[in-house]
DNA sequence: GATAGGGTTGTTTTT
DNA sequence: CAACCCTATC
């Protein structure tokens, strides 16, 4: 089902992995399959906690389900519950946090049932918002050949926007273009207006003075997406939720979703949660089941808002309480300093897991070394003394705040040869090369997308912006810019006083010339290997490392072999970035089938466990972030975070705090983060030197002092 | 007026 | 290391 195209040669790699579509159908008749599947037992693979919600599955339903609870579990089981019991695959929505998350519980429905629920509306707000609006994009005066903007592509088109509005005057009394984004950003997701925003988020700055200025900034962002059919990622919520208002439409989507289920609820923002209650109050039956757990809400920064699981009992007053309590994942010395670390925040509903494992009779380890170099030679060396005594590597992984913070690690691992996969920030897919291939595809689906065009001028030797945006100008209101552009007497006749530098303009015809064959009916690989070649030029000029991009090209034209139009390729590109990309590293051929140790930060770790998990960067200036100095609700956002890195381990927990750690100019004194030192006895302290110093007879040593200490 | 190139800056977390 | 700003040059 997955497939995986590696490359070979080099030690650096990507690997992609395929997903296929999680499509539910409105109109299409899904038949009951309640006579098709095999009888499941219930009881035998559920808690009494968890049967309680799958035998009561009816109305509103709130569940808080603490980490490592069997909430998946309990979420896959319930959908299989309403399949037995004759409701229609496609009567049922499933919402998650991820597409991945979606197709993971897809493919435990199909182990389960023996069959895959073909019809099933799973994925997350963006994807299914996406479904719904390319169908109804005319209902809505949208073009059903709309591009989904990344946020690099969004930012880029503010900043146009900004321009265009002349903030310059104001300098850096106005926000940045990623700045004014993200309070347009705020703004919807959250429900405040812009001056609301401002004075949340950036009080820093003039409210009267900016706040005009940024209306008419995003009154421009706005115009401009309309004229060029963008939509960003927030236009795919705000869509659907209007189309939600639509009458007709609304009633016919609420008789066909009948059941709806929330994963991640404590993740939901303001404009999510009021999707899914649009789409639950027009049925009659209201059967909406929200799972959620306070104490892993994380994504503040996107709107997040943990307290609509508070509101969703006012909400829906009837509605039915469950708590799943048992946790079967960490031995219960994790699970202390779990519970220990989450009891300093004062908003969270009090709650405490019940560890189902027995004792490891081994604490935690808080580790303080040196440096950050030493917190390196540590994690690694750990990790190849474990996978002597037995642990696999996959079975372990390193989970920082944040991206930047595994590039001595990662070295460290190379010299080693101890193969990992990073999962962090911006990846593959932001990369410049990888973009400006994509945009060849962008212009041909869209020939309107401005951002596409202006990074195609910005390849060709002789162009730039005041240029770009003249030709753009020239060709908005025409059928086939593509056409127009590479034909004879375009630059002649509709250019003739615009003074474009003609060997720009002849670059530019001889570039564009071999893609006007190409339509967005195309198989992208196809094109792309037309894209490859016309780039090749560039990247040998643009890059020292040019034979790598190529590469990634390449493998991008591999990958991209598993769509058959542009239109869903560039779809699954910008709204499953996440899940697709996975950059992997590897050395030596001795373990050329051992599957890689983890790099992640820890929010694209949720959900996930491992027998073993590091936790570098554990000093006041890094985690927490220094950024959220004075803001007690960033602060105990924080400390969720670490509260969630900390769940993910099941056997062993490793805690770091580097006292020294490289920063811009020489090294800087750290202090152990408080998330550590606030712990009570649940952590036992040692350094690096300790690991070190006795490496064959490192359990016992710590055995002893802890059989001391554990009392 | 526009572009190319050099130097400087700074980096949370993601659909 | 890549995005940004400033300046020399076409």
């Amino acid at each position: 089902m997955n497939k995986n195209y590696t490359k070979d040669s080099s030690e650096e790699k990507f690997v992609f992995e395929f997903y296929d579509d999680l499509d539910g159908e409105l109109d299409e008749k899904s038949i009951p399959l309640v006579d098709k599947y095999n009888a499941i037992d219930f009881e035998e693979n559920l808690n009494e906690e968890q049967l309680q919600i799958i035998n009561n599955i009816k109305g509103p339903m709130l569940v808080i389900a603490g980490a490592g609870s069997g909430k998946t579990r309990t979420i896959t089981f319930a959908v299989a519950k309403l399949l037995l019991s004759g409701i229609p695959p496609n009567n049922i929505m499933l919402v998650t946090f991820t597409n991945k998350a979606a197709k993971e519980m897809i493919n435990r429905l199909k182990k389960l049932l023996g069959r895959k629920p073909k019809g099933i509306w799973a994925g997350t707000f963006h994807s299914m918002a996406n479904r719904f609006l390319r169908k109804y994009a005319k209902t809505l005066d949208l073009k059903p050949n709309y591009t989904i903007m990344d946020q690099t592509d969004a930012k880029g088109l503010m900043k146009l926007a900004m321009e265009e509005a002349d903030t310059s005057e104001l300098k850096e009394r106005f926000p940045t273009s990623a700045m004014a984004k993200r309070i347009l950003s705020y703004s919807i997701n959250c429900n405040k207006s812009i001056r609301e925003v401002i004075l949340w988020k950036y009080p820093q700055f003039d409210k009267d003075i900016i706040e005009k200025k940024l209306e008419e900034v995003f009154k421009r962002y706005r115009t401009k997406k309309e004229r060029d059919g963008l939509l960003d990622f927030d236009d795919l919520l705000v869509y659907w939720n209007r189309l939600l208002d639509e009458k007709l439409i609304a009633r016919m989507i609420a008789r066909n979703i009948r059941y709806i289920l929330v994963d991640e609820y404590q993740d939901t923002n303001y404009i999510q949660d009021e999707i899914i209650n649009k789409i639950a109050t027009l049925n009659t039956q209201r059967n909406i089941m929200v799972v959620g757990d306070d104490a892993q809400s994380i994504y503040a920064f996107r709107g997040a808002d943990f307290q609509n699981i508070l509101n969703f009992e006012k909400k829906f007053s009837d509605c039915k309480k469950f708590r799943i309590t048992y946790n079967y994942r960490s031995v219960p010395e994790i699970l202390n300093l779990a519970n220990d670390s989450i009891k300093h925040n004062k908003r969270q509903y009090k709650k405490k897991m019940k560890a189902v494992r027995s004792s490891s009779e081994m604490k935690p380890f808080l580790v303080n070394t040196s440096d950050d170099e030493e917190q390196a030679k540590f994690i690694a060396n750990q990790v190849l003394k474990l996978r002597e005594e037995g642990f696999q590597l996959k079975q372990m992984a390193v989970l920082f705040r944040a991206s930047h913070h595994s590039i001595k690690i990662e070295q460290e691992l190379k010299t080693k040869n101890i193969p990992y996969e990073v999962r962090a920030g911006v990846a593959f897919f932001e990369k410049a090369h990888i973009k400006d291939a994509l945009v060849h595809l962008r212009i041909l689906e869209n020939p309107y997308d401005e951002i596409a065009w202006s990074r195609i001028f910005d390849i060709i030797p002789g162009l730039g912006m005041a240029s770009g945006s003249k030709i753009f100008q020239e060709f908005v209101n025409t059928k086939n810019p593509l056409k127009l552009i590479t034909s004879k007497e375009f630059f002649a006749k509709n250019m003739k006083g615009a003074r474009i530098p003609s060997a720009g303009s002849k670059k530019l015809i001889a570039h564009l010339t071999p893609l006007v064959p190409y339509s967005s009916e195309e198989a992208p690989s196809e094109v792309l290997s037309v894209v490859i070649k016309l780039l090749t030029e560039h990247l040998q000029t643009s890059y020292e490392n040019w034979k790598e991009r190529l590469e990634d090209l390449k493998a991008l034209a591999i990958y991209s072999q598993n769509y058959t139009t542009i239109r869903r390729f560039l779809e699954t590109l910008s709204l499953n970035r996440s899940d697709l990309e996975s950059k992997t590293v590897k050395k030596g051929n001795q373990h050329e089938e051992e599957k890689p140790l983890i790099l992640s930060t820890i929010h694209r770790a949720k959900g996930l466990e491992w027998r073993v998990v590091f936790i570098p960067m554990l000093c006041e200036s890094f985690f927490p972030s220094h950024q959220v100095l004075g803001d007690q609700d960033a602060l105990e956002e924080e400390r969720r975070v670490f509260y969630v890195a900390v769940t993910r381990a099941k056997d062993q927990l490793y805690l770091i705090s580097p006292a020294l750690v490289q920063s811009w100019k020489g090294y800087r004194t750290e202090y152990t983060s408080q998330f550590v030192q606030e712990l009570n006895h649940t952590v036992y302290t040692t350094s690096s030197v300790d690991f070190k110093s006795k490496p064959s007879s490192r359990f016992q040593t710590a055995d002893q002092l802890l059989g001391k200490n554990n009392k």
